[in-house]
DNA sequence: TTGTTGACCGAGT
DNA sequence: AACTCGGCCAACA
């Protein structure tokens, strides 16, 4: 049994209805908690120069693990927030440059990570295992 | 309002 | 290793 019964009470007026309409820009509105979009930015802004992280582990330290694809859906905004994001360091889960289309140019992300030391190759990172960088994830035992 | 689409992920084939 | 599938959830037609 145990069937779930879903609730659509929740309001979705705090979120970007356009594209002119970011959390950041519009922090003034009527919503007081802060909402994941810039949940998502404060964890990408921690990721250290020369390393990388996932969005899924953005998305967990964010406490949305299941929900990884709307890291990359906040990101897409990340280029005109206050506080500059480095949404270059942040790619998937095997190390592919999967965003790098969303960047003013085709080869800017590769190039920047470059410049960072990180190693690319066919669009995929070599030394991933070396670069990645993990956010802190709050109150989960990470033990493993 | 329903259906489709993502800068994704993990498990299964 | 490559591919498919189901799940997550916001935005949009």
């Amino acid at each position: 049994m145990a069937v779930n019964i879903v609730h659509t009470h929740m309001k979705t007026s705090h979120l970007p209805k356009k594209k002119n309409s970011l959390p950041e820009e519009g922090k003034t509105k009527k919503s007081d908690n802060p909402s994941f979009y810039e949940k998502v930015f404060e964890i990408a802004r921690q990721v250290p120069k020369g390393k990388v992280t996932t969005y899924g582990a953005i998305a967990e330290a964010a406490g949305i693990k299941l929900s990884a694809r709307m890291v990359g859906w906040a990101l897409r905004y990340s280029g005109r927030v206050k506080p500059p994001v480095p949404a270059h360091r942040i790619v998937n889960r095997v190390g592919l440059l999967s965003a790098k289309h969303q960047f003013p140019t085709p080869t800017l992300m590769q190039e920047m990570l470059e410049q960072e030391g990180i190693l690319i190759k066919d669009d995929k990172i070599l030394n991933f295992k070396d670069v990645l960088w993990l956010p802190a994830i709050a109150q989960t035992k990470t033990t493993k």
